[in-house]
RNA sequence: UCUAGAAC
């Protein structure tokens, strides 16, 4: 970051501005946490003190940043000082704050900017109406998700295979896997392609709930309809398979993964290890929290 | 600037 700021600065003192925008930018997405996106934010308020203000790329990438870290209080405070600045929000920027708020369950906030982007003439669009059924679905309100899922139609607005798979997900969190089931036909018939998301959605209920013969029956479906699981479908498998006590299988499951070319990661060799620890096979547990290393995988 | 969804 302290080579960022010297860069920058120089570039401010030469009036490079658009440079220093493209910097800035850069600088936002290289931050890899709280800490460092935090001291970024301090380093552009002395910009901004000294004069140099922020434009809307700039603002927007940093309300995306601060969202992927769900720091959805910082975020109100940056939005705030844009426009205090004068800087006009898009609906990008709009539909950034709708998502981190959504994200953490403060659906009556994310309301006040949906309130914010009406009254700027924009149209909310699939991706504002999605954050909102996540939303309603966080705080378990699933009424409330389908009513956004009629309303946006209503509009003119169409769901695509993510808004179905944030619904679908709300579905099976609520324990109603069955209608989740129904709405990826629904999501077929509609001409809808439900991607590797929507199966791992309906993968880990089915698994959680000890459907496994169904959820590998799925796994099928998936393959027939071109798309190949990845890490995490495979993890969610191997984690049904050790619940079921099919240890044996669970672990032909991670050579399969591997021999398709897939890297396991820390959470796949967890619920592998959490699968032989439960059923008291610590050394069979050892081995494999040994073969983490060679997988380049950090215990966690 | 190009934002929304999943695994232990």
């Amino acid at each position: 970051l302290d080579t960022f700021f010297v860069l920058l600065k120089s570039l401010l003192r030469e009036q490079l501005l658009k440079q220093a925008e493209k910097i800035q930018i850069l600088m936002i997405k290289a931050c890899s946490d709280e800490a460092e996106i935090l001291k970024v934010i301090e380093f552009l308020n002395e910009l901004r003190s000294r004069g140099f203000g922020l434009f809307l790329p700039v603002y927007n990438t940093l309300l995306i940043a601060l969202g992927k870290f769900d720091m959805d209080t910082v975020s109100k405070n940056v939005y705030y000082q844009m426009v205090d600045s004068g800087v006009k929000p898009s609906l990008l920027t709009f539909n950034t704050m709708v998502n981190v708020l959504c994200k953490k369950g403060k659906v009556e906030e994310a309301y006040g900017f949906l309130g914010l982007i009406l009254q700027a003439d924009f149209r909310p669009d699939t991706f504002t109406y999605t954050s909102l059924i996540l939303g309603h679905c966080r705080k378990c309100n699933l009424d409330a998700a389908f009513g956004v899922f009629n309303h946006m139609q209503e509009e003119g607005c169409l769901p695509n295979s993510v808004t179905y798979s944030t619904l679908i997900n709300g579905l099976c969190k609520e324990g109603r896997i069955d209608e989740a089931l129904v709405m990826l036909n629904q999501m077929v018939e509609r001409d809808c392609q439900p991607t590797v998301y929507t199966y791992t959605v309906l993968l880990t209920t089915l698994c959680s709930l000890g459907r496994v013969k169904e959820a590998f029956d799925l796994v099928e479906d998936m393959k027939n309809r071109g798309c190949p699981p990845n890490v995490q479908t495979y993890t969610t498998l191997i984690s049904g398979l050790c619940r079921c006590k099919k240890l044996e299988d669970a672990c032909d499951l991670l050579k399969e993964m591997i021999s398709n070319g897939l890297v396991p990661n820390t959470v796949t060799f967890n619920a592998l290890i959490n699968g032989f620890c439960s059923e008291g096979r610590v050394d069979s547990a050892l081995d494999i929290f040994n073969r983490m290393e060679k997988h380049s995988c950090m215990p966690n």
